[in-house]
DNA sequence: TGTGTCAATTGACACTGTGTCAAGTTAACC
DNA sequence: GGTTAACTTGACACAGTGTCAATTGACACA
């Protein structure tokens, strides 16, 4: 049957996560199978390489957080800058969920992961792109600014590597990390 | 006698940087052997290893770009606005330079490659650090910023995964990202 | 009671890239 | 002619990924 595979599979993405969360980055396959309690081989049984087994991983991860539950905040926001503010809300808050796993993905510097991180990038960047648009829509967009290059500028503020940046270089909490992107993300964008 | 030794050096420098200007990150040390024209082992007659090259190589950019000259547009900056708009200019006119080197070092994972990089992160929030207390010299730094969380921000906003994704993926001229950059850190950071 | 299936194990192995080591070559310099 | 220093050649250790083949053990079905 294929229940004891399931759950072996589910086994090791939580073996993973549980190393990744701890050293970050630098786990190996062997790392992965002894923790799990299972031979390294047996990994291969159920994701055909690293990189496929570290995309399950952020995929799995992502599963638990629920992220449409976490966005129903600022999809029913009423204003364009409310949204705004809830969206950075929202990342700010799964950023540390997905980090460690996420970070794994991005060291990873074969093009399959890149690819995986790519995709993950261009479904943050929709959420930018709502946020402006719902900006425009209230005559809110301040001067200079097109749809596609403020949610470029959006987008690129939010990237995973500025919030590793203040978070562990400068030692913001993240609660600052959110407090002080939604005033640079309003002086920047909002009318 | 060393002149010669000095010259391979210098040859093996050239070849490192013209393989990352092509090749980006990916180039391995027999690449720059065959390009330098001497046996891999040659190479390490010089350097320690790949980290060593690595940082020798943006060291040798660097030489040639003459950094201090670059700079006394910002040095001379009579307002802090100003002061800040010209390290942006700067700033924005090197990463181009220096991009494919530093990427490769970015890239190299092992520790004394991070503290290389690390240390030339410094010094460039040095420059932002000088930007910021130019501001507050002239009382133009905006309500909400200490010298201190206003130049982690600045530095934030500088970091070259920003531009690698504002050029690259967003498409962006530099010049563009120049100009930009400063309407951001202009509206976020002064009064 | 056997038979087939499937997950998992064990151990060997190919491959890539870094870095080391030892012995030999080449050329310049005295 | 002999010394020195840069360089060459080829072999090797090491880490980590991924592959392969033979084997074990459990469970299901008949």
């Amino acid at each position: 049957m294929s229940s004891e595979n399931v759950d072996t599979r589910s086994r090791i993405l939580e073996a993973t996560v549980r190393l990744l969360d701890q050293h970050g980055g630098l786990v190996r396959m062997g790392d992965i199978a002894k923790e799990t309690g299972i031979s390294r081989q047996a990994v291969y049984l159920h994701f055909t390489s690293r990189t496929d087994l570290l995309v399950a991983a952020t995929r799995f991860v992502d599963e638990k957080l629920d992220l449409n539950a976490r966005l129903t905040q600022s999809r029913a926001a009423r204003s364009g800058s409310e949204r705004l503010a809830r969206y950075i809300e929202f990342w700010g808050d799964y950023i540390p969920d997905i980090y460690d796993v996420a970070k794994a993905l991005l060291l990873a510097k074969d093009k399959a992961a890149a690819a995986a991180w790519h995709d993950r990038m261009a479904a943050m960047r929709d959420g930018c792109r709502a946020a402006v648009e719902a900006l425009i829509a209230d005559g809110d967009l301040s001067e200079g600014w097109t749809a596609q290059s403020a949610t470029d500028t959006l987008w690129t503020l939010l990237q995973v590597g500025n919030w590793e940046n203040l978070i562990f270089e400068c030692g913001w909490s993240n609660q600052q990390y959110i407090d002080r992107m939604k005033v640079m993300a309003e002086r920047i964008l909002v009318k």
